[in-house]
DNA sequence: ATTGAAAGAGTCTCAGT
DNA sequence: ACTGAGACTCTTTCAAT
């Protein structure tokens, strides 16, 4: 760790990670300190590049948004992984690209509106660039749960 | 879609995907509406359920967790999906789990902060739960990006 | 449905401890 | 480093359109 950050300032991220709407008096009642202090951590937190702003929480089900799918993809060369990276991010519905070790060069999520989308990026998107050997697609029936790390000091 | 969202809900709902700090009277103002306007938008798509709330975001890297694996899952049944998904929520670094179709019978993502710590999850707590065959692991070496879906009525 | 203004609530600053 | 109070800003409500 980089930085000296005692148990109030993981305290303060863990439960903001879950909730950021809380008013700083109410977390510094629940953390048993004053809504100033609650401040003053945070703005500390933002100085340190730890806490980045905050993001709305959008139900994407209740969007039209059902499905998730997670791609494996093997490359013809993994030098191609810059330019390949640089055409998956054209393509909106791809949310997530990682490189990684393992079976496949690179892992992507995917969130679409129905298989039909899905099956158009798959199929038509996915097959015009250059670079992807092939793809082992995974879609998910259910999500089963999805949550924060468990921030602390150790 | 269930519910009747025009343009402007879109809008709304795109910029605060990135950014929730952002006044209704300065996000009123970059979609050419008065603030109040983007209040009752908001409230609508709070009662609508679309809206969940807030979330801290959170620079996991400079807390020190620096390791994010994928790992599919082969169970020796289907019907332990269940019981499997509930050993695996008591391990905290999992902070998300799928049930996906294709080679896999789970999906999960892990969090750590550093490899060791990934190893102990793997090798000494994923072989303790019964029902799970094996296990294949794909470190993310680098996550090339993370962005949220264009959302859209179409 | 949108607006603008007033009331209420929350953030931010700062002097005191 | 924490607190509480005052200044300031934002949210929320509401009457008018």
């Amino acid at each position: 760790m980089k930085f000296n950050l005692d148990k109030l300032d993981f305290q303060i991220i863990q439960e903001m990670m879950e909730n950021a709407e809380i008013s700083y008096a109410d977390l510094g009642k629940k953390l048993f300190v004053s809504g100033g202090t609650i401040h003053v951590r945070i703005k500390k937190l933002q100085e340190f590049g730890i806490v980045k702003g905050t993001k709305l929480n959008v139900d994407l089900k209740s969007l039209g948004y059902d499905v998730i799918a997670f791609i494996g993809i093997y490359l013809e060369k993994s030098s191609l992984y810059d330019s390949v990276a640089k055409e998956l991010r054209k393509i909106p519905q791809i949310v997530r690209l990682n490189y990684t070790t393992g079976n496949y060069s690179m892992f992507a999520e995917i969130v679409c509106k129905d298989i039909q989308q899905l099956r158009f990026v798959l199929h038509d998107e996915l097959q015009k660039i250059k670079g992807i050997e092939r793809t082992e697609t995974f879609i998910s029936l259910d999500e089963s749960f999805s949550r924060n790390v468990l921030v602390s000091s150790e």
